[in-house]
DNA sequence: GCCGTTTTCGGCCCGACTGTTTTCAGTCG
């Protein structure tokens, strides 16, 4: 069966193959959303469609025409006029769509006056001037294609995590804090709205005065590597790390506005500038606009109340329900960082950790935190020198004396045990009976199949020891795709056995992802946000699963390190 | 192809930059 994905991508190919062929761009646009939405849901829509047929009127974007066609995909795996159209345009054209500078228009007109079907093709016809002499067309962009076909053929540039977004931008925004003329300065874009990946860098300077004397300390910038273009109040470069970085310079009236717009989703803006023209104004990165006098524009909470909206979290602008509730008043007040009162999965020395029980207890306690379990690894995990069950009482001994040694905090004895094969633990009952907070998690054996993979996790949430599951679908961030598991019937068992759900903020792994968060969240299953810590400085990495939280609509209440620890040790027993 | 606080037809976000152009089309975000 097709993934939501494959019916996505399905969608905009459609989308690129209408663009070239210069059909309505409405229409276009109408399959570019469609994609958009499928790719958001969080189940896959066979099975959304099997349980309730009636499922796809209530998705935005989606009329009779497309509901037929999503229809036909899930009967028959295809659509019957897909192979047509495809026939209909030359595949490399859709590759070349990817190259600066070269739109569907473009393409079209390389396609009709000179034959050219793909990027090879394009490169030898630059190379050899023949692109220049075409209409609108000139030896500059003749010059930036051959540019983008070689960085297309070298680096094949990918979205950067967001976490190591932050140190650049962190860098940058640092630099520019430092020019004459700056006033206000933000990072914007979908690092703020903390999407998992970013795909460029996006800074927002306001000043009083000239903005060109910033625009030039912007690409005058050490780091930077190339300048693709430079105007009167933006630029854009190209820094060392192989990121796409944008900068926008207004004055302080439309910071609101222009951080409103510079935020996006782009989705989300053209639903708000739809929704500010339905009653009569307009919405740029000036401010709103009723006729040509401004009515907001200095902060985003004014530009959001022009339009009869509350202010909306910038990682919900992703035109998902987020607009509706704001006028409704029904957006969720999203869990921050103050209020994370622990961190309930990290490791030690005694495992594969690099610091001492103690010194990971005063790093939680730096941070603010009421409480951290130690949670090591069990011995089956050899590598990371798991703990046998006489190793981990001799652990529960010393923990006696460490939280002498370390007041002020409340430390939980843990483990994070191994779930064998089988869905039995990797430690004796006995042992894991003494201990406050246990761990369950799957490292080995990730090629069983849906039902057995299934069947084994869901015995191990049936032990009574176990009190969460960490990183619990196995995914690695952009590298390895979660094993094979009903996702479903594991957060049933979550929810019947008051088993914590992780969402892991080590940024190789984000395990649960927003969506299978947002899928646990809306089954009452309550998650807990921790940094599986095996170093000091690692308890920062906390962020990466806060973004995953809020993006997921988390709330506090909806995550149990938020609780006092009484909730927190009782929750287990109050199952029913 | 979608959709309705003006609409079931006729709209569909808005503006900067570039390059090639003497007024604008195409691309981009």
């Amino acid at each position: 069966m097709q993934s939501n994905s494959d019916l996505a991508s399905l969608f905009t190919t459609i989308a690129d193959i209408l663009d070239i062929r210069g059909e309505n761009v409405f229409r276009v646009r109408a399959y570019r959303n469609a994609a958009r939405t499928i790719e958001g849901l969080s189940e896959p829509i066979h099975e959304l469609l099997a349980r309730d047929p009636a499922v796809l009127d209530q998705l935005p974007g989606i009329g009779k025409g497309l509901h037929d066609k999503i229809l036909e995909y899930c009967q028959h795996g295809a659509l019957s006029e897909y192979a047509a159209l495809k026939a209909s345009v030359p595949p490399g054209l859709l590759a070349m769509l990817d190259l600066p500078a070269l739109g569907p228009k473009r393409v079209k007109l390389l396609y009709d006056t000179l034959g050219i079907d793909s990027i090879d093709a394009l490169e030898q016809a630059a190379a050899t001037g023949r692109v220049r002499a075409l209409p609108g067309m000139g030896e500059k962009t003749e010059a930036k294609v051959l540019h983008g076909i070689r960085e297309y053929k070298t680096l094949h540039t990918e979205r950067m995590p967001w976490s190591r977004a932050k140190l650049i931008l962190d860098a940058y925004l640092a630099h520019l804090r430092g020019v004459p003329g700056v006033q206000q300065l933000a990072a914007a874009g979908s690092y703020r709205r903390g999407r998992e990946t970013v795909g460029d860098l996006d800074i927002l300077v306001t000043t009083h005065g000239d903005a060109r004397p910033i625009i030039q300390a912007f690409v005058n910038y050490p780091n930077v590597a190339e300048v693709l273009a430079q105007g009167d109040t933006k630029a854009s470069v190209i820094v060392q790390e192989k990121i796409q970085t944008d900068l926008r310079v207004v004055d302080n009236a439309s910071f609101g506005a222009a951080l409103q717009y510079f935020t996006g989703s782009k989705e989300h803006n053209v639903a708000i500038r739809a929704r500010a023209k339905a009653t009569g104004l307009k919405v740029s990165e000036y401010g709103v606009f009723r006729d040509e006098t401004s009515i907001a524009g200095a902060t985003e909470e004014e530009v959001y109340a022009a339009l009869d909206l509350a202010w909306i979290p910038p990682e919900l602008r992703e035109q998902r329900g987020e607009i509706e509730a704001a006028a409704d008043g029904t957006l969720p007040v999203l869990v921050t960082r103050a209020d994370l009162q622990g961190d309930l999965h990290v490791h030690t020395k005694y495992s594969d950790g690099t610091a001492s029980m103690a010194a990971m207890a005063r790093a939680a306690q730096a941070r603010g935190y009421a409480y951290v379990a130690i949670t090591d690894h069990s011995k089956s995990v050899t590598v990371a020198h798991g703990l046998d069950e006489t190793a981990v009482l001799r652990q529960l001994d010393e923990l006696a004396r460490v939280r002498a040694e370390v007041p002020g905090i409340r430390i939980l004895s843990g483990i994070e045990v191994d779930v064998l094969r089988d869905g039995t633990l990797d430690l004796a009952d006995d042992v894991l009976a003494q201990l406050d907070f246990v761990i369950a998690t799957v490292h080995f054996h990730l090629e069983l199949d849906a039902a057995a993979m299934t069947r084994r996790i869901v015995r191990a949430l049936q032990h009574p020891a176990v009190r969460c599951l960490a990183h619990p679908t196995g995914r690695r961030a952009g590298t390895r795709a979660p094993f094979a598991l009903d996702f479903t019937a594991m957060v049933a068992a979550a929810r019947a056995h008051h088993v914590l759900l992780e969402i892991n903020a080590a940024p190789e792994r984000l395990d649960l992802d927003e969506t299978h968060a947002g899928q646990a969240r809306r089954a009452g299953v309550p998650l807990v946000i921790n940094t599986d810590a095996h170093t000091l400085a690692e308890f920062d990495n906390i962020d990466n699963g806060l973004n995953s939280a809020r993006r997921a609509w988390c709330g506090a209440a909806d995550i149990a390190n938020t609780w006092p620890i009484d909730r927190l040790l009782t929750w287990k027993t109050s199952a029913t």
